[in-house]
RNA sequence: GCCGGGGUGGCGGAACUGGUAGACGCGCCGGACUCAAAAUCCGGUUCUGGAAACAGAGUGCGGGUUCGAUUCCCGCCCCCGGCACCA
């Protein structure tokens, strides 16, 4: 009788085996560089979640395959152990951050390490660790000694009950989560770094990233937002107001002015009119992220104000606007409401003139106010209007002629600019690599020597919700000026996390180096061959590591510019949601894994109860795993349960790893059937008697058969792996092909050595997505190597030539016919035989054929008149 | 609001370069095994009509290009991700 298959007896000694072997180990060999194969670290949250589990199933399963085709592979893994949620726990259990993120790792290093990831654990970082954050502390204060980390004063949002600052996700509909007082914006210093030094450089580098997905390169490029305009100067009272705009060729459109409430010119009419210091006000409310400023409604007020049209002399009033941004340009707009859209809906709600200064030219429409959406920011066959002597020039010619003149009056100059913002790393918190900076009283911001580095964090502090704990700490703050020896206090900021997980992936390489950030081995492993993560990174850390990355090759401490060579973003993970309300009407949610649902045949809900009490429960719809929702599925439960393999089997299978992946429990189930049959019919060709006679014998059609679909499926499933990255289609070829060989019944020696090289090549070729059965299955099959070292399936051209291809037939596009012909026949012979076709007769007859499309070996069009 | 992506059977998805829409899996229906159930195995399963052969319709909606469109173009609807202090 075979053994069922029994991951719980099966799993366990093959990752001893593969332990004791120290098989996952990147050897370091001097000008050998391995593939390198990064997953994006994850935060210890306490609990690996279904989107961990599928970022680093894709990444093993890549490792893998690579691993299989003789390469050496470095997977590394590590902590991004610094952030909020760590001082969250904190202030609602009362434990240092510091215990609840280390506790959290060791938690989670367990779960990753029962899911048998072929990850080189003795290159294991966490960014809480002092001797990683050093190295961010050593690299800023370089930065600061080259002007690329500078000082500078920056918007916050302040609760002004809890007297701190708050984090954009913390204000919820403008108000303190804690408190729900009313946030309000506060100017505090901060450190920044000049990202938009490498602006260019950073834009103009994503086209070499061929790598990349194209979607990510647009979303940089756009962050970036390179533009080329004017900056032009208004002349005001006792000065100028600038502005910044890529459309000079619109300035005779130009009816009024608009400054953000931060402008000086703003702050400068509030004084004296209260009704304007009011506006102002109002405007310091509510936070500060730009999806909330830009999703309100228009509001602005006339600074009573004027600015000197630059041509025309004519006097524009100033107003103050909140939709206009102090983060970009010079906080100011020249307002075109005839050709801008915000400018056009702010003209049209405070009653400020609208003028027409463009037109289309094509001659096919008639233009006016009825279709304005239509043309008042066209660029092609355009022409000016009411643009006095610049009537009638395109938009180029427009351009450069208002440009010329304003240039020739001093009252402007073409500039380019960007959208891209330097990058403020200062972080009001506790959890967070401090910034190595000293205050005293005489030398004023002195930097930490670098003998002195790191600055350690204290680990006992629990923060409270108000301000930052090492504010509070006289240990940490109280210290001596390097400069002067005077007594002098510390920074208490932090760096954001970003800056963390700017350069992990350059200390994995060399992460028992302890005199220098990074060394030989990272210059010669870099740059990263895959990397995998979630696709809300695209543009903020996958754009801090490219700045990083250039930073230090700047220093010379690197020789790439690009760290990432090729870039696969994987969806979200997600599920049902359940909920019922209760008496207040709100929203409870139920874990989907305890919801008995009851469907007709239809598959529509009928009846969804609670397990725990019997009661009806509603549909909530397909969300993203959250705790919110309470709809997250434990994987550790489920790989309990069925195994890592089956885990691992349905989370590939169930979509490719671009998409989002909609848990399902019955989906598990599938995957753990078909494994179960696979360890089924791996065991019954072994235990079938084998025919007498020369393995290297004669074969049947059947035979033949079968050997032709396992090389089509060695190839398609290698190039779905190694190249398409679908695993979803792989598998579901590897699923075909194993139904196929299983319904084979060898009948001679020759037979039966087909049989066993489909058996050997299909166990290998799912090693990367179930290697623990792949491990004992090929052990079975008779052999002693590790799964790793057991080579990849080649292909063989002359086990996929076919007697006969299935040629579809189309009358006016449409599918009329079947015709089998040896592959490669003749057009003439192909298009013959097709209009033979009995059905095709009958579409066809007495009616005149007017062309006939014939691609070879696949399809027939005839078209013949209606 | 701005930038990016997505929408295909009852469900997850496949169709890679414009060439058979629905591979593979789930669910469901029928059958075998069983005293019975579970598990397993076999068959069927886009919708409409038809016993079947076959015919008609069909890839979010409305148009277009083409011998041929899930795929390319134009317009719209809905959903998701990001928006600089969540990570």
């Amino acid at each position: 009788m075979t053994q069922p298959y029994d991951p719980a007896a099966i799993e366990p000694p093959v990752r001893q085996r593969w332990n004791d072997e120290d098989a996952f180990r990147a050897p370091d060999r001097p000008g050998e560089k391995p593939y390198y194969c990064l997953s994006m670290f994850p935060y210890p949250s306490g609990h690996l979640h279904m989107g961990h589990m599928r970022n680093y199933t894709i990444s093993d399963v890549i490792t893998r395959f690579h691993r299989m085709n003789g390469r050496p592979v470095l997977q590394p893994m590590g902590w991004d152990a610094f952030g909020l949620p760590a001082e969250n726990a904190a202030i609602a259990r009362g434990v240092p951050p510091a215990k609840w993120t280390r506790d959290n790792i060791r938690h989670m290093r367990g779960q990753l390490k029962e899911l048998g990831f072929a990850i080189d654990w003795s290159r294991e970082l966490a960014t809480c660790d002092p001797e990683y954050y050093r190295w961010n502390q050593w690299l800023f204060l370089k930065m600061l000694e080259k002007g690329i980390a500078y000082k500078k004063t920056g918007t916050v949002n302040w609760d002004p009950v809890d007297q701190t600052v708050l984090a954009n996700e913390q204000v919820i509909d403008g108000k303190g989560w804690r408190t729900g007082a009313e946030v309000e914006k506060r100017e505090i210093p901060m450190y920044y770094l000049r990202i938009t030094d490498y602006a260019d450089e950073l834009l103009e580098a994503l086209d070499g990233l061929d790598g990349w997905p194209e979607r990510v390169r647009t979303m940089q490029a756009n962050w970036i937002g390179k533009s080329e305009g004017m900056e032009i100067s208004f002349p005001v009272a006792d000065g100028e107001l600038t502005v910044f705009t890529t459309r000079p060729d619109t300035l005779m459109g130009a009816t009024y002015m608009a400054v953000a409430p931060e402008h000086p010119l703003a702050r400068k009419a509030a004084e004296g009119n209260p009704e304007v210091a009011e506006f102002i006000r109002s405007c310091g409310t509510g936070g500060v992220s730009e999806a909330e400023l830009a999703a309100q409604e228009k509001r602005g007020i006339d600074t009573g104000l004027t600015a000197r049209h630059p041509l025309t002399g004519e006097d524009l009033p100033i107003w103050i606007a909140n939709y206009v941004l102090m983060s970009y340009g010079s906080g100011a707009v020249m307002a075109v409401p005839g050709h801008d859209e915000r400018d056009f809906a702010f003209a049209n709600k405070y009653g400020l003139p609208i003028v027409q200064v463009v037109r289309l030219v094509d001659g096919q429409h008639e233009y006016d106010d009825s279709n304005w959406q239509d043309w008042y920011v066209a660029k092609e066959n355009v022409e000016l209007v009411n643009s006095g002597p610049y009537d009638g020039l395109d938009h180029q010619a427009g351009f450069d002629a208002i440009a010329d003149a304003l240039e020739e009056k001093g009252r402007g100059r073409r500039r380019t600019q960007f959208r891209l913002r330097d990058w403020g790393i200062s972080r009001q918190r506790y959890w967070g690599c401090p910034i190595p900076i000293i205050h005293c009283d005489d030398c004023g911001d002195v930097p930490v020597p670098e003998q002195d580095l790191p600055v350690r964090l204290p680990e006992h502090l629990v923060p409270d919700g108000s301000g930052s704990p090492l504010a509070k700490d006289e240990e940490f703050l109280s210290c001596e000026c390097p400069e002067c020896g005077a007594p002098a206090r510390r920074e208490t900021d932090t760096m954001d996390t970003f800056v963390d997980s700017s350069w992990y992936f350059l200390r994995y390489p060399c992460v028992d180096n302890e005199e220098s950030m990074v060394d030989r081995r990272t210059r010669d492993w870099m740059p990263v061959d895959q990397y995998i993560g979630g696709i809300e990174h695209a543009i903020l850390h996958l754009l801090y590591a490219r700045f990083w990355t250039r930073v230090m090759r700047d220093f010379g401490l690197l020789g790439t510019s690009e760290p990432f060579e090729r870039l696969l973003t994987q969806g979200m993970v997600l599920a049902e949601t359940w909920y019922r309300e209760d008496d207040q009407g709100r929203k409870v949610w139920f874990n989907p894994a305890g919801v008995d649902v009851e469907r007709d045949g239809k598959g529509n809900i009928v009846r969804a109860v609670a397990a725990e009490d019997g009661q009806p429960v509603h549909f909530g719809g397909i969300e993203k795993m959250a705790k919110s929702k309470n709809n997250g599925v434990d994987p550790a439960t489920l790989v309990g349960q069925y195994g890592a393999d089956t885990v691992r089997l349905f989370s590939m299978f169930a979509a490719p790893p671009e998409q989002s992946l909609e848990w399902s429990d019955a989906g598990v189930e599938g995957a753990w059937r078909f494994l179960k049959r696979l360890w089924q019919q791996v065991h019954e060709h072994l235990e079938a008697d084998v025919p007498d006679g020369d393995p290297g014998g004669e074969r049947s059609d059947e035979a033949l058969e079968a050997r032709r679909r396992v090389h089509e499926t060695i190839a398609k499933v290698t190039d779905d792996v190694g190249r398409r990255y679908t695993f979803n289609t792989a598998i579901a070829a590897i699923m075909e092909c194993s139904n196929h060989l299983s319904r084979f019944r060898p009948r001679s020696a020759g037979d039966f050595a087909v049989a066993r090289e489909g058996w050997e090549a299909l166990v290998r070729l799912i090693a990367p997505v179930t290697p623990h059965a792949s491990q004992a299955l090929w052990q079975k099959l008779g052999h002693e190597d590790s799964i790793l070292e057991a080579g990849w399936p080649a292909v063989d051209e002359a086990a996929l030539v076919q007697q006969q291809v299935t040629v579809v037939v189309q009358v006016n596009g449409k599918v009329r016919g079947r015709i089998e012909v040896p592959p490669g026949s003749d057009r003439e012979v192909v298009q013959q035989r097709a209009m033979q076709d009995e059905n095709v007769q009958r579409f066809i007859d007495g009616k005149s054929v007017r062309k006939v499309i014939v691609v070879p070996d696949k399809l027939v069009n005839i078209v013949v008149a209606a």
